[in-house]
RNA sequence: GCAUCCGUAGCUCAAUUGGAUAGAGCUUCUGACUUCGGAUCAGAAGGUUGCAGGUUCAAGUCCUGCCGGAUGCACCA
């Protein structure tokens, strides 16, 4: 067991017996935010004691007579209001790395309640390319679902893509009109795009294109054979597209079910739903309402439009049931654009009221816009929105570069490897580094930048370790005899960081936040480069030199861990 | 108009959601043994967290008001 997760046993129990009414679950150890007050602390009790309206530092004292903690740590301190911080000894650390480094667990523990997710994310538009607007969904949620499924839970992703709705009726009427087979061949999704764009163009001067466009969706939804052809058609040249990119990215999904995939549920919905009195008809659609909720008072979810067709809130809802059936997950997490957050909490709300007993825990994971170096929303010199594929065409083409400066030496599809690499993973580490919530600003030069919190700065670490390992006369056994023994500060710093990988993995599944581990690990690259300055390993006599090629071992499978977690692979050199 | 989110160092961003002296990187300046890979490391400088109140042992974080910005608000998804 991890020495933290010790001493929180340890110290649960010393709350149960000072305080036996307490509830100690909420009694926790996390790191110290600055090493000179300890390696753990925990705050717990100073809101146990407000709670009750104790002296916090009375209560500290109580707890800590009964706590003993002598096999773990140096020594136990209550400090400031009421803090317990925790000093971890020598012996303790070596004894956890070792552990580890015998093939134990890479310091993080198996869920043990695993539960049931559904992670709903990446949701591209069929006959639309992707696009920049795809990739913080589409790392995001493929990140989370890594961090879930290391824990141990069942994690089930599903690509919600737009397979229906009103923009198939333009496009049936670019097709049947503007179709030009041979632009169709070269590059389907183009061709597309470019005939939405004409539709779209003509509908704003012509209202009878409009009309024609409402006509042949009309037609699609009442399953004309000639039209749902074309859509089939559709669909499988877009998800050749999609294939290709998730391919590329490194992403797969469990499931693909597309919004068409409820079309049958959908009316059966909205009668259930009129029936308990949940939804109402007004204006002659029907809606349901949220008068008793003050922020959605005004703010009606519409399930059927006017013209009896249905919408994005129909679809949802009906996706949620279906979800329930079929894997009755504990939880839904839904990663879409911050500009979706009054429409989950409709749907949310909606759900509640639908199925009140219901435990399901309902998450929207929201994230901000992607802005270019003028703060507006990221697009081409020309003002076009910039194509994924492009996008990490140019991300490696720029590694490339960079890693031909560098090692100009090693042959070409070596260096085109590693920028593939390096250039993808410093796209991803750049979307998933800042706080999700916030909008960033898209920058080549920050992302691909050799040093700074980067891609390229972690994977530069973990080369430089597998360095070391070939430089090795003998072939290194991971396993049996490795004994740790850390003495030089630099080692101690990074060896204990190493123990709070687990915990950092809990935070990013808690909290649905990656960037807790990008700066985790930024901080473990850091300190290995600092043992790596101050620590010889090769040159250091044999204990010291075994002890300090377990850590650098230990560090990287923790960083090429950590950073597939991220989607994120590594390379041997760079 | 209403709602949601945001405002932190010159710039780009953190801060484990109420914890200790608000941290990084970029930029600037000063250093580092012919180096287990210099795509590195050590150090310095840089702050009244938009403004004004409030809540408490403790506020960038919570509540109120104001200023500034982004986004969303009935038949698109």
């Amino acid at each position: 067991m991890l020495p933290h997760k010790q001493i929180e046993l340890q110290l649960q129990a010393a709350v149960r017996e000072a305080l036996p009414d307490a509830d100690s679950s909420c009694v926790l150890v996390r790191p110290c935010p600055d090493p000179k007050f300890g390696d753990y602390q925990s705050n717990a009790l100073m809101s146990l004691a407000k709670a009750r309206k104790m002296n916090p530092r009375q209560l500290a004292e109580a707890v800590l007579k009964r706590l003993d903690v002598s096999d773990t740590c140096e020594k136990v301190e209550i400090a400031g209001a009421g803090f317990l911080n925790f000093q971890l000894k020598n012996a303790a650390l070596d004894q956890a790395l070792e552990t580890a480094a015998r093939g134990g667990p890479l310091f993080f523990e198996k869920a043990p309640h695993p539960k049931t997710v559904v992670i709903d994310f990446s949701s591209p538009n069929i006959a639309k390319p992707m696009h920049v607007g795809h990739i913080r969904s589409t790392f995001l949620g493929d990140s989370l679902a890594r961090a879930h499924r290391l824990l141990g839970h069942r994690v089930i992703t599903d690509n919600h893509i737009g397979d229906w709705g009103t923009q198939f009726g333009k496009l049936l009427v670019g097709w049947k009109r503007f179709l030009n087979v041979e632009a169709l061949k070269a590059d389907a999704i183009s061709e597309m795009e470019r005939l939405y764009k004409l539709v779209n163009a003509a509908g704003d001067s012509d209202p009878a294109v409009l009309e024609e466009a409402r006509l042949e969706l009309v037609k699609l939804q009442n399953g004309d054979p000639d039209n749902l052809k074309i859509w089939r058609e559709m669909i499988a040249l877009s998800e050749k597209q999609f294939d290709e990119i998730y391919s590329r990215l490194g992403i797969k999904f469990d499931f693909t079910y597309g919004e068409s995939f409820y079309n049958d549920r959908l009316k059966p919905l909205v009668e259930e739903l009129l029936e308990k009195n949940i939804a109402r008809e007004s204006e002659g659609a029907v809606a349901i309402f949220f008068e008793e909720n003050p922020q959605l008072k005004d703010k009606p979810a519409l399930i059927r439009k006017s013209d009896g067709g249905f919408n994005y809130s129909t679809t949802d809802l009906a996706t949620l049931e279906f979800r329930l059936e079929k894997w009755q997950p504990e939880e839904i997490i839904y990663v879409t654009d911050g500009r979706q957050q009054l429409h989950f909490q409709q749907i949310f709300t909606a759900f509640r009221k639908w199925q009140p007993g219901s435990k399901l825990r309902l998450a929207h994971v929201w994230f901000g816009a992607i802005l270019g170096e003028d703060s507006k929303p990221f697009k081409t010199r020309s003002g076009e929105t910039v194509k994924l594929a492009d996008l990490l065409d140019e991300a490696e083409e720029r590694a490339f570069k960079i890693v031909s400066e560098k090692n100009p030496d090693l042959p070409e599809p070596s260096r085109r490897e590693i920028a593939r690499v390096v250039g993808l993973g410093a796209v991803k580490y750049a979307d998933l580094l800042p706080n999700r919530q916030s909008d960033y600003v898209f920058s080549w030069d920050k992302m691909l930048a050799l040093n700074g919190n980067t891609a390229p700065y972690l994977l530069y670490a973990y080369a430089r370790i597998r360095s070391i390992f070939r430089k090795l006369d003998e072939p290194f056994k991971a396993g049996a005899h490795q004994s740790i023994r850390l003495v030089e500060p630099p080692e101690i710093s990074l060896g204990k960081h190493l123990l709070n990988f687990g915990l950092t993995l809990e935070a990013v599944a808690d909290e649905c936040r990656p960037n807790f581990l990008c700066i985790y690990l930024y901080e473990l690259a850091g300190k290995f480069t600092s043992f790596y300055e101050n620590c010889p390993v090769l040159k250091a006599e044999v204990e010291t030199r075994a002890s300090r090629l377990a850590l650098c071992n230990l560090t990287a499978h923790v960083l090429k861990q950590g950073l597939a977690v991220l989607g994120i692979e590594v390379v041997e050199q760079m």
